[in-house]
DNA sequence: AACATGACAAGTT
DNA sequence: AAACTTGCCATGT
């Protein structure tokens, strides 16, 4: 089945997100030229619980909470991200600024 | 085929 | 400054 190419830019992008690091749907969509659709990637995220590859723990709001911490399966998104040295509390990434990594000022396109 | 919804963000009021 | 409205693409009903 073929994928949309937002998809896959965006699976692309998620899967370079280095340890330790987190990135919001804004900067992936903002990278991607697509700022105003960042719902798309969370819809990209959402359809690639599956896949095993990406990172999607490492993504979150522009807010830093985990929003999509509901839709995971088995292992809690917290703990992933708090077994990376990312501080969550409450859904939310304490140290949010210190670990925030964005495609576009990290890869430049 | 059409309508509604969804892991968001930015712009306006 | 807080709340509301619009934009965007894909998926499900």
């Amino acid at each position: 089945m073929k994928k949309s190419n937002f998809f896959e830019d965006v699976y692309d992008v998620v899967r370079l997100i280095p340890k330790g690091k987190v990135t919001s749907y804004g900067a992936i969509a903002n990278y991607l030229g697509i700022t105003k659709s960042a719902r798309i990637v969370g819809w990209a995220m959402r359809s690639s619980h599956n896949d095993a590859t990406i990172p999607a723990h490492r993504v979150v709001n522009r807010n830093g909470f985990l929003t999509g911490k509901h839709n995971f399966i088995g292992t809690r998104m917290d703990k992933l991200l708090i077994d990376e040295g990312i501080q969550v509390k409450n859904n939310k990434i304490i140290n949010f600024r210190e670990v925030f990594w964005s495609p576009i000022n990290e890869l430049e396109l």
